[in-house]
DNA sequence: GGGCAAAATAGAACACGTTTCACTTCTTTA
DNA sequence: TAAAGAAGTGAAACGTGTTCTATTTTGCCC
């Protein structure tokens, strides 16, 4: 991403923070940015794909940070509790931004099919290391064989993180709520 | 609802059953159900909303004919396959129009909010009664005490649905694989 | 340094959701 | 049945995402 994309982004991101979706205008994105309109059609097909951006931007900082040690926990349950923990926290640190994000995660926009599904992987990955408990990046090491169960426990886990997600986001429920959501399944799934 | 606010939300099924969300243009709306723009925002205050009324609408008619007998099915977890398999099957007949309503549904658009919660609730009740192995309509007549697992089990199996179905529209996956993810779900967490 | 292609710019223009307004047509009621 | 108010109408106008165009600037090669 270049100088230009860059601004761009952040630029985004930071009108997101301070006023939600719609404050995201995209002339004034430019301005901001200190761009013309036609330079940001040239990076970013659309807004949703700005916004696609920024979110792959924001959850790879967040994954990162949560990533860097082995996740803490006795168990299971305890260390997925710990992940899906810090990233709902991460994110509701900015609620206008992260409903922002989640509307462009939702939008069912085909172009940006592909970034949602790596955004996808992503955390599947981040669960998958918590439930076993290894530290994210040591997965890259481990070559193949990944349980089957473990994969469709923590496809389910995010599942209903995403959805409780767009709940919260709609209006539906609070924060805590959203955790409670996820914990409950994970005290379901997981044996401690 | 009255008649041209009915023959507006006809003309918006119609509309997005043939060509998508985008297609839902409220001028053709408004000239297709004869009646003037002023009128479609003197029923609606907005695009998302006549949706909402749609997918009210759709659903109903869906749970209601799911409802009427007691859900086929030996134990939990087949019955709990049936209702979503008839739910998906009744969407996704109609793809286009699918994806426009589930667009809405995520839209996270706070004037809809309590609509959104009643589809919840509408589908959580179906898949309680499904667990059960009763009628959903009966579910008015014992008054009151729920089982808090149950109800739990029937959040999450929704949470993956509607995930799930999000992704779907999305284009990360197909109908049998939406399905196949929540069958998933109900094996891990129903007793056969 | 001059020329050239690629990139950037300013700004107009278009599409569609939404709002507004002036006018007409119903419906109610006294 | 006449008056009053509610509802409907047609059309214009506005905001913002998106596209288009003509012009300028930039980076690079000879």
């Amino acid at each position: 991403m270049d100088d230009r994309a860059k601004r761009i982004v952040e630029t985004a991101v930071a009108l997101a923070e301070r006023d939600g979706y719609q404050a995201v205008r995209l002339r004034d994105v430019a301005a901001t940015a200190q761009v013309a309109l036609g330079t940001v059609y040239k990076r970013f097909a659309s807004k949703e794909e700005i916004l696609i951006a920024a979110l792959e931007q924001e959850s790879e900082k967040l994954v990162a940070k949560i990533g860097k040690k082995p996740v803490p926990g006795d168990n299971s349950r305890e260390r997925v509790r710990f992940v899906f923990t810090a990233l709902t926290k991460g994110l509701l640190r900015r609620p206008n931004l992260a409903k922002a994000l989640v509307r462009s995660l939702a939008s069912g926009d085909p172009n940006i099919t592909e970034r949602v599904a790596s955004f996808h992987a992503l955390i599947t990955a981040l669960v998958m290391a918590a439930i076993r408990g290894e530290a994210p990046a040591d997965e890259a090491v481990w070559g193949g064989e990944v349980d089957e169960r473990e994969r469709t426990i923590a496809s389910i886990l995010q599942n209903v993180w995403f959805a409780s997600f767009v709940g919260w986001a709609g209006g539906l429920h609070d924060g805590p709520q959203l955790l409670d959501d996820v914990d409950k399944t994970a005290a379901l799934l997981l044996a401690a």
